[in-house]
RNA sequence: GCCUCUGUAGCUCAGUUGGUAGAGCAGUGGACUGAAAAUCCACGUGUCGGUGGUUCGACUCCGCCCGGAGGCA
């Protein structure tokens, strides 16, 4: 029994994924999953960039929007999501193609990350969130370092979210997050990764695409987007998406519009460089730099033989 | 043409009585296991416009030149 073939299409915003992941999908009898912490929202569609609907209609799409935008999402229903995707359509015989920009979603599905049932208690939460805020984030990560010395060690004061987390979990299930984190890989991989990601050789190239893409997202109504997400209540996870929070001081009248449009676009970029920092972690990658190629075209080709060779 | 102000990090600017320079922003690198488009950490050498001079020593004082801004003719 050989194991599965999976194909990941990676790298930072606006650097030609969905495109590359569609071309490819269609020349190999793929199917596109995505690996997108905004994108699996209804709604949204502008800032998040999803495929248009000509493009979700070339090749069968997987987890784009599915969730609705009040509901918290997490990697573990991601992953669980995923795997499911992935199972159906490696059942009909066609290729999973991972396409997105989450690094954690990635990892989370081509390692085959294990996670507990229900690890989470927002009581638990809030109790820690109010002693932080009485007594100081020192106070808690001193605690932890009682429970957990190897993975306080590794949190700095300033992290409250992940110091909070880690004792969320060992007081709802005992376990430790270093024992959590050993837990995890303990299940083998069922899929044989291609690890794809894209890049450009000057920072500078990418950049001017993502404010080229902000300025298209802005002429194809971001704004009336924007209006109505902002309006429309509380999204634990949907909220933080970029291109909704940066236009908010402008609704408010706190600031004018190209100020927000520049905070928007400098957002964009620095999410770019975070994406950038976590593929550059993970050895299987294989970089692609669309401007080393002559065209399009040889771009694609050479995916495809790279991607012929990993899947026999 | 004359007078005044001005030229310091990619940008905006500090720089105290002369001892070869420092903030904010931008940027860069890194971390990352249940909110990850989030969260957090680290990183500031630049012909101090150019060139002569005074001085043990000049970003700091003086001369000239080149750029800017304003004023008077």
């Amino acid at each position: 029994m050989g194991k599965i073939p999976l194909l990941v299409i990676a790298g930072p915003t606006a650097s030609g994924k969905t495109k590359l992941a569609i071309d490819v999908a269609q020349r190999l009898h793929g199917e596109i999953v995505s690996a997108d912490s905004m994108q699996i929202y209804k709604g949204m569609d502008i800032a998040t960039a999803k495929p248009t609907q000509k493009e979700l209609a070339a090749v069968p799409h997987h987890l784009v929007g599915v969730l609705e935008p009040d509901t918290p999402c997490s990697v573990a229903l991601y992953a669980q999501l995923a795997h499911a995707a992935i199972a159906d359509i490696r059942n009909r015989g066609k290729l999973p193609v991972l396409c997105g920009g989450t690094g954690l979603y990635i990892q989370a599905v081509a390692d085959n990350l294990q996670f507990a049932e229900e690890t989470r208690d927002p009581a638990v939460r809030e109790a820690l969130y109010a002693q932080a805020d009485a007594e100081g984030a020192q106070t808690l990560l001193d605690e932890l370092f009682d429970i957990d010395p190897e993975t306080a060690q590794r949190l700095h004061v300033g992290n409250l979210g992940r110091i909070v987390r880690a004792l969320e979990l060992y007081k709802t299930t005992g376990i430790r997050m270093s024992e959590q984190l050993r837990n995890s890989t303990a299940v083998p991989s069922p899929y044989d990764v291609c690890m794809l990601a894209l890049d450009y050789t000057e920072r500078a190239a990418l950049y001017d695409r993502i404010d080229r893409r902000v300025d298209i997202m802005l002429e194809d109504g971001l704004v009336r987007e924007a209006e109505l997400v902002l309006t429309a209540g509380e999204m634990p996870t949907a909220g933080q998406a970029i291109g909704y929070k940066e236009l908010a001081p402008f609704f408010r009248g706190e600031k004018p519009f190209s100020e927000c449009v520049a905070d928007l676009k400098r957002e964009t970029r620095r999410y770019a460089k975070r994406q950038l920092t976590w593929l550059r972690r993970d050895k299987r990658v294989q970089w692609l730099y669309p401007d080393r190629f002559a065209s399009y075209e040889e771009l694609l080709d050479y995916v495809i033989s790279i991607c012929f060779k990993k899947s026999q």
